[in-house]
DNA sequence: TCACATTTGTCCGTATGTATC
DNA sequence: AGATACATACGGACAAATGTG
């Protein structure tokens, strides 16, 4: 690449041919999926039909779908009956390189949580106005399953991480949910190597539980406060981890 | 991992294999990068020879190749001298994905420019307290690399795009540089769409310019402005090329 | 400039594992 | 249980690209 000048800084013959055959096949597919030609739940044939239709060998066909599961276009299932099938997991694979990039960087738990804090600011501000009533009863719903999980003695972890996914779908910008999963994923990441008390996550879930009232009567600075309390707390309790294993 | 109990509701022995082979391969390739033993610069051995030492066969050794050429850890070079480099590519491989995910989702770019607004602004606001020395003298050489450029009667947009991923390190938060390259990497693709003309790349340096000389002189509220000034006139930009394609 | 060695890219044939009916 | 359909994996072969002498 760059090239600087070939006449006067412009070229005037684009290659033929620069990418890898399976990344051109990739792409034909990827284009077929984006504008609609292949929708979410659609089979895609065998890769020997595949192979034939793209007049290409079944490696160069394998190769390509490896790209495209790893961009969280589609699954594959092994076994009769299964085969390759269209599915939107681009959101799990944002999160999974965000994790990888974080180990590779070596960076520390409280850049993160200083992330997290700042982007859940700005997501309850916008929540705060742009809720509608079904965002709030998703959040009520989540509320009442996590009561219910810790009633029964068992921990509510996943529907606690999922109560600040909705708080993000609630300001009604899908970029607020992408960024904040994706430092989420992080967050977790980490937390799964403390293990996890019934009472803390009791705890977390009262904490969402103050909150959401909070949002539904509107009391933006009650809502605020709560939040950083809330945040405040997770932050020590991974901090605590943090020293331990140092 | 996260074994809590072994006698009530909890499975006693994990399967041996429950990944893909060449899925195997790739990650145990991807802990070697992770934990240090493999440094970046380094060199793999060759296909075959990594065959021979994974007794695996080639066509496994390549799709275990694909996933971590997409995840960013390798780059592939063929041909004689060429081979397999280690290489930290893993923030370009985000932006991707989110590309992807915003032409999945069908994302305005509406929701960009406002999260993206948002994002700036805590950068700023961290900027503002955390920049060192030589973050300024960084954001400093970037003007005027741009300003060069201008004069030259060429066009800045690469080291304008340059300017915000800098101001995001000087908040010396690698999260926030990693969430703002992801949402500008959008962004930037939308502007691909609209010709670039000089006038408009040289008013950005000028906005740049006079955004970082509130942040030398600590004004931070002259500085605040200016970067919503600055933002919003983007902003406008855009929405012209968007209802021009509508 | 040309020939050569190295390494990835691609194809084919075949065998095995696995899930569904 | 058996047949079927599909991905998974192996091995061998040749083509294409790219650096080196």
């Amino acid at each position: 690449m760059s090239q600087g000048k070939a006449s006067a800084s412009q070229q005037l013959f684009t290659p033929v041919k620069n990418k890898r055959t399976f990344e051109e096949v990739s792409s034909n597919i990827k284009e077929l999926i984006l504008d609609g030609t292949l929708k979410v739940g659609d089979r895609l044939p065998p890769e020997t039909q595949l192979a034939q239709q793209f007049n290409v060998g079944r490696q160069t066909i394998r190769e390509a779908l490896r790209l495209l599961e790893l961009s969280g276009f589609i699954t594959v299932q092994r076994g009769g009956g299964g085969g390759t099938i269209i599915k939107d997991t681009i959101l799990r694979r944002i999160s999974d390189l965000f994790i990888d990039a974080f180990r590779m960087r070596r960076v520390g738990i409280e850049a993160i949580t200083q992330a997290r804090l700042e982007v859940e600011r700005i997501i309850l501000d916008y929540a705060l106005t742009n809720a509608t009533k079904d965002d709030l009863e998703k959040l009520r719903a989540n509320v009442g399953q996590a009561n219910k999980l810790i009633k029964a003695g068992r921990l509510a972890t996943e529907a606690n991480a999922q109560f600040h996914g909705l708080l993000a779908k609630a300001t009604g910008n899908p970029v607020f949910v992408m960024v904040l999963e994706s430092i989420m994923a992080v967050h977790l990441d980490f937390l799964t190597r403390v293990p996890a008390s019934l009472e803390t996550s009791e705890k977390v879930v009262m904490a969402h539980e103050q909150l959401l009232e909070a949002i539904e009567q509107g009391d933006r600075a009650k809502a605020q406060s709560l939040l950083e309390a809330h945040l405040t707390e997770v932050r020590e309790r991974l901090h605590q981890v943090d020293q331990e294993e140092a």
